[in-house]
Order: C-alpha cells, then structure tokens, then sequence
DNA sequence: GATGACCTGTGA
DNA sequence: TCACAGGTCATC
C-alpha cells in the first residue's frame, strides 16, 4: 500500500502499536521475503530480547529502530503489503486508512509473510499476497532520496532541472525523491497542469512552483481524504477533465499507467 | 532511461 | 484466458 500516504498509516499504527515490547520472536516462514542475505535465525538472533524504541518512514521505507544500539528493522509493503496488528487478545487491528483497491483484502494467513512476535502475547505482521514487498536488517537509507514530505523548491529545482527523462520518471524515481508513486504523481502532476511527458528540465520556474504547490496539497489532501486513490484526476480513460472537460488520455510514461488531461497539462 | 522481470490475485 | 495492479531491481 504502497504510496508513501499508505505507509505513513503504517508507520502510525506501529509507532503506536510496536514501541516499547520485547520481541520475542520472528515469523519468517518465506525465506526469499528477507533480502540482503538475511535469513529467519539471523532476523531473529537480531531482534531477540529487544524492543522497538521508534517507528520512522523515508519515502515508502518503513524503519524501526531498537534499543541498546540495536539494528534497525526495515519493512518495504511493495504492492500489496499492509501491516497488521495483534493487540493480543486475539483481536486484529488492521492498519488504519482505507482498503486497498486493487489487492486482496482478505486475511489469508499464508499472505503473512513477515511478523514480530511480543512477549506480552501480540504480535504485528506484513501481510504481502503478491510478495513484492521485503525485509531487511539495516536498510540502506541513503539510497532514497529527500521524503516527498519535505521537499524543498531547491530540491525539486536541482532534480528536474537536470535530467531529460519525462517529468513523470524523475517524480517516480525514488533516489531524486522518495514517497511518490504511480497515483500520487499523476494526481500532482494533474493538479501542477503538466504534462507527465513533459522532459524534466525544460519544466519552467514558473510551472515548477505550481508543481511544488500540486504535490504539497495532493500530499495534504490525499491524506486527510484516506489515501492515495482518492485523487481528483478520474483514472479512466475518455473521461471529462473536472477542470476543464477534456477528455482524459490514458497511455504509458516512465513504464506505468498515466492518465493526463491532454487540455490543461502541457 | 526505457524495458522486462520479479510474484500473485482479481475482474472482465 | 487475459490484462492489469498504488513497487523495485537488473539489464540493455
């Protein structure tokens, strides 16, 4: 669930759910889940006997640190992951914020691909049916670039100014700036008026401002609304622009589905 | 950079 | 049966 909105709901629910309990134990039952050569003894060894003192996000990467210096847990949701909470009375808190769309919502329990198991009895869990997301023991942070959270007209100036990949790839890349999707960044490019097409640095100062303004209010908006699905650009395709009746164009940019308004995005 | 690959579920 | 899905990675 994968756009840095989803995640932040994540991380919510674990800061409030996860901190300050002993682990107890590890459910690692997919062994290819577990990247950089980490295993279900390692994860385990690793996170045994400690508790987790934060849960922190950059872009769609979720992180939680443990005491004593211990390592920190990094979780990756892919393209169907949510996070689950077991209070401990058996009861499951899902992670707050609104179903997604095009995955299976269902609780299949061999859809748990990762967990954390309490001392107190609960537990939390990484609910992936396609398995695209992941798990990692120390998580290289400094590959992502600035959370879209706090991105500067500095920032996005250098990144867009330099580049001659589509508007769209350089909002998608996740080095130049990280917590933007495939959903988030239609719906900011559609709010900021310009074309995903559009080469990066040919994107004037001008535009670039209104581009700023688009993401920071697709960021605020989207969130109070629930998520990033909840988008004022209709992704279907022929359907009237609600800025200006257009019809909607559908195609492929930076590899993934587009919609755009073909009027008012230039 | 664009492309395909990864993996699996859903709905037409 | 097929196209498609809100992500990321290796490869040309």
């Amino acid at each position: 669930v994968p756009e840095i909105l989803e995640v932040e709901q994540a991380r919510a629910v674990l800061a409030e759910h996860a901190l300050g309990r002993r682990v107890a134990g590890v459910h690692a039952p997919d062994a290819w889940y577990l990247k950089r050569g980490a295993s279900a003894a390692t994860v385990g060894a690793a996170l045994g006997g400690r508790a987790f003192v934060a849960a922190r996000r950059r872009g769609k990467l979720l992180l939680l640190d443990t005491d004593g210096g211990g390592p920190t847990l990094g979780l990756h949701l892919g393209m169907s992951g949510r996070v689950l909470v077991d209070v401990g009375d058996g009861q499951a808190v899902l992670e707050g914020g609104d179903p997604l769309v095009y995955a299976s919502n269902r609780d299949v329990v061999e859809w748990r691909r990762f967990g954390v198991r309490f001392a107190d009895g609960g537990a939390f869990y990484l609910r992936d049916p396609r398995r695209l997301g992941a798990v990692e023991i120390e998580p290289d942070e400094d590959r992502l670039g600035p959370d879209a959270f706090d991105l500067s007209a500095d920032h996005l100036a250098r990144i867009l100014g330099r580049s001659k990949a589509p508007a769209k790839a350089v909002l998608m890349n996740q080095a130049r700036v990280a917590g933007l999707g495939n959903l988030l960044v239609d719906e900011s490019l559609y709010r900021g008026g310009i074309d995903p097409a559009r080469t990066a640095a040919t994107v004037t100062a001008r535009s670039r401002a209104r581009l700023l303004r688009a993401i920071r209010d697709t960021l605020r908006i989207l969130g109070a609304r629930g998520g990033s699905h909840t988008g004022d650009l209709p992704r279907v395709a022929g359907a009237p622009c609600p800025r200006d009746g257009a019809p909607l164009r559908r195609g492929r940019v930076a590899g993934r589905t587009t919609y755009w308004c073909p009027d008012h995005q230039t």
